[in-house]
DNA sequence: ACCTGAACACCGTTCAAGT
DNA sequence: ACCTGAACACCGTTCAAGT
């Protein structure tokens, strides 16, 4: 039976959880395959491509719900894109790649930014605030990620994390009354 | 006359400058440097610490002052770091990971972490403030090279980027008082 | 339609040997 | 002390040719 394209992002997304982003090569990709690599190159454009469709993956986990509660959505939507991208080893290289190159990549940028919308006073302040999160979550992984593999210690990581969002959070509703339950 | 290790960061920064991190290459250097690529290595243990040396140079420029008004102060440090790094073609890159590698690389990582603390009202809460500074300043230096490459407009970015800022400050002087002239 | 084989133009790093 | 020459073990991507 011919390669799927199914096939090779698991592939992909199984060599980068367990080697990292320094062995996810398609020349590599071929081999755990057992193909050529030009016959990746059949499926898949280029490389970015693919990696864009791991971030795909490695996100869809993470789940979308809607309380009514915009701040405590974004709370857990922030700790749910930590939990999925954590265990992944430069999952945070990957998940920021794939947001710079297509910022609608996965539902979850999207959703952030639905969520800051509704709490923010005005669309310059919900862009600037949807920036702040994802950069706060993306960094404190990178940095998280990156203390692990020089021996550093990580404990007060997720207490650290969470501090973080609740001053972005917390400049959110404070400089405009929380709309709220309104949609 | 030798090669020296100023040299070969001189050229290094040159090369980023010019043309950008995937054609900052140490065959490339050497090339550039008129030397063979092992000569490279007599002067330096490695291509990452090499990037430290250019992060560090880029950084440089950035002034630190001390006015006694930390939240200035940290605006006048952000918008400096961002002033030296935008005009650096994947500078956000090379930056963020010379922080990961060693968040004293440069007195401007260590003169943000000071500014954070007079602000905050706890060591935690220092922490996290540093760090998300830290972040959105090279999450949307990241975006904005981004966009830049894919011919997205970035003309808001500048507001952008302090309206962010804005939001971060906001918080540490609204959850602690500023204990401010104090130092 | 799908893949192989082979090439093109590269990488970072090491190290004996030269001067 | 400082560098060359040459190698080792790789890269991403392309494409004629095969089935």
């Amino acid at each position: 039976m011919p390669l799927t394209h199914e096939e090779i992002v698991d592939a992909a997304v199984d060599v980068l959880r367990r080697h990292g982003l320094a062995d996810l090569t398609m020349r590599r990709l071929a081999r755990e395959l057992g193909v050529q690599p030009g016959a990746l190159y059949w499926h898949v454009p280029n490389k970015q491509t693919l990696l864009v469709r791991v971030t795909e993956r490695v996100l869809a986990d993470v789940p979308i719900r809607r309380s009514g509660h915009p701040a405590a959505d974004i709370r857990r939507l922030a700790k749910g894109i930590r939990a999925a991208v954590l265990p992944i080893p430069d999952g945070s290289d990957v998940v920021a790649l794939s947001y710079a190159l297509d910022a609608e990549a996965s539902p979850v940028f999207v959703q952030l930014r639905t969520l800051t919308g509704e709490l923010a006073d005005s669309a310059t302040t919900a862009a600037a605030a949807q920036a702040l999160v994802i950069h706060h979550v993306l960094g404190s992984i990178s940095d998280e990620q990156n203390r692990r593999l020089a021996d550093l210690p990580t404990h007060g990581a997720a207490a650290a994390f969470d501090r973080g969002l609740d001053l972005a959070l917390t400049a959110l509703t404070a400089t405009s009354l929380p709309r709220s339950v309104h949609g």
